[in-house]
DNA sequence: ATAATTTGACCCTA
DNA sequence: TAGGGTCAAATTAT
């Protein structure tokens, strides 16, 4: 059995395990629970594939890195290993297309799915009443004086169904990671107006903020309003940046450590989790593949020792900053 | 023990 | 002055 089965075999046992793991969060997510069977079976039958199929790939290098081999088939989804987050289920409304707060990200797999219904959803009524669907219920006499944050040009307004399954008092996942920070009884509304900031506020000044509320006219849908700009593109808070990646066309979920995109004003930080040969990497490509091993391999707490420093200790041995684990006509593309 | 959420009070703007 | 937005102590969850 060559690497690249071994490695896949191993990543069936590895989602097998978050399954196992996760099993008491998603016991009323059916759907989710389908998904990730489906995927451990894909994986597993193509496992069963090439050791029918007697094929040998023999590959150099990094063992753990022929992941990033996996046929694209078997990558989707992943954006849920990458920050534990629910699959939901959501229902484009229709609406015309906008920016969001996923604007200029590509993606592709679960990832893109997720992100193009956000996109989907977006509603059109930016610049319009932000109590939104309030003013369908109420009659001019709750009409809302326009504010400060009305005119805010950094704002964006995305409608967003309730998921499918599980609460739907709950607002639907977008990506983020946020925490609550107030919420308030909105005149003539029959919701209240929840308020988040990013939960790297403190951690990044990172300043995106939204508020959450639920349509009067429409309890199942909620109005998001995003205000201000994630620049905590660290971990797996933000589906985040460059689109022109080899890995999204692996499906990858694509997270980004790219320390760049963080406030100037930071000091340089510690980057948790990095290897220390990731602080002078300034391609792109290095950061993304970076982002998406670390986030398909991070969720095992537990090791400490990680599949990032085997690879970050070959890209350091590698002067010419090519990762050994690709094959020699990958390399050429990078 | 720590993190997240709730909620009343306060501040700012129209 | 009313109402929206934020703060921060209290409460709840993990």
């Amino acid at each position: 059995m060559d690497n690249h089965t071994v490695s896949l075999l191993l990543y069936g046992c590895k989602l097998a395990r978050e399954l196992e793991s996760n099993l008491p969060n998603s016991a009323n997510q059916p759907h989710s629970i389908a998904d990730s069977c489906d995927q451990i079976l894909r994986v597993f039958g193509a496992v069963q594939e090439r050791i029918a199929d007697g094929s040998v790939h023999h590959q150099h290098g990094v063992q753990v890195a022929s992941f990033m081999h996996l046929p694209a088939a078997v990558m989707p989804l992943q954006q849920h290993h990458a920050q534990q987050l629910p699959l939901q289920s959501y229902s484009p409304l229709p609406a015309a297309p906008r920016k969001t707060p996923f604007s200029g990200i590509e993606a592709t797999g679960a990832s893109a799915r997720r992100v193009a219904g956000a996109e989907q959803l977006a509603a059109a009524s930016e610049g319009s009443d932000p109590a939104g669907g309030m003013a369908s219920s109420s009659s001019s006499q709750f009409r809302q004086k326009p504010r400060r944050s009305d005119v805010d040009p950094g704002r964006r307004t995305v409608n967003m169904e309730a998921p499918l399954y599980g609460n739907p008092e709950i607002p639907p996942e977008d990506g983020f990671i946020w925490k609550k920070y107030g919420q308030k009884e909105i005149v003539g509304s029959l919701f209240p107006r929840s308020y988040y900031r990013c939960t790297h506020q403190k951690l990044y000044q990172c300043p995106a903020k939204k508020q959450v509320q639920r349509l009067d006219s429409n309890p199942r849908i909620f109005q998001v309003i995003y205000r201000g700009e994630h620049t905590c593109h660290m971990f797996s808070t933000a589906p985040s940046v460059a689109s022109q990646s080899p890995l999204r066309t692996l499906g990858m979920p694509i997270v980004s450590m790219d320390m760049t995109h963080v406030h100037p004003t930071l000091p340089q930080l510690p980057a948790v989790g990095m290897a220390p040969s990731m602080a002078g990497m300034r391609d792109d490509t290095y950061t993304l593949l970076a982002d998406a091993m670390f986030n398909s391999f991070h969720s095992g707490s537990n090791s400490t020792t990680n599949s990032m420093d085997v690879i970050f200790t070959s890209v350091d041995r590698d002067h010419q900053h090519k990762p050994t684990w690709l094959d020699a006509g990958e390399k050429s593309e990078l």
